[in-house]
DNA sequence: TTAATTGCAAATGGTTTGCATTGTT
DNA sequence: AACAATGCAAACCATTTGCAATTAA
């Protein structure tokens, strides 16, 4: 593992939070020796075929990014600050919601609105 | 309201689903004259704001969007044609899974799996 | 006829790629 | 030495913007 790819981790760790590839260059460059925003890239698109993270979608912004492995989880967006929060627990299985013929893989969820510290 | 307008609304409803910039303008510019894509861009800004549109977040690929006032409903990504189904109902509010002094707004639902039609 | 809408071309912003350089084994 | 990872600049692509021409009120 390379010194850029330890501190592309340690943002991970550091941001607790998915995090957009702006963001995780500016954290990744307070860990180590300045590193460019074109190597975040590819190492988020390994990262993302190694499964090691994966990709929250965003309206409209640019997409996110945080550690897989972690319990399945949901995310919530404070409209006022933008910030995305990690939610525990899950609704659970969403093939019930599906029509007939249709099979569910996977299921992504976003609760919208006002967190805790802008409350 | 304008031709071109009325030929993006035609397009919406004639789409039936969740639609990119690119398959209105080719559906629209099937109900009318050529329309310039960057019409398309200033429309769907003005119905955004107007909520007459609502947009929906797709990863990876470019948002689309949808008319709004239908039944609040969710939708299925079809992963093998990747095709965007809408599906009616909804698991419910999900204040109860937002941690203590988060207020949910709203919520965004995406399945994800094979169509009917794909399997 | 005055304001809003359109088309076209150029600008923008996020992401990707080509290629020469640097680091790793 | 051989191969992979990096930096930089250029390319790309979806979206936005400036401006002159067109259409609507």
């Amino acid at each position: 593992m390379t010194e850029q790819r330890r501190a592309i981790l340690a943002a991970f760790k550091h941001g607790e939070r998915p995090l957009s590839p702006d963001e995780l260059h500016s954290l990744a460059n307070q860990h180590v020796r300045k590193i460019n925003l074109t190597t975040i890239y590819r190492n988020l698109k390994a990262m993302l075929e190694q499964g090691e993270i994966v990709a929250v979608a965003m309206l409209g912004k640019s997409t996110r990014y945080e550690l897989s492995g972690l319990d399945h989880h949901h995310h919530f967006l404070c409209d006022k600050c933008d910030r995305v929060f990690d939610i525990p627990g899950c609704p659970g299985s969403m093939q019930s919601h599906a029509p007939e013929g249709f099979a569910v893989h996977s299921h992504e969820l976003m609760l919208i609105g006002c967190c805790r510290a802008c409350a």
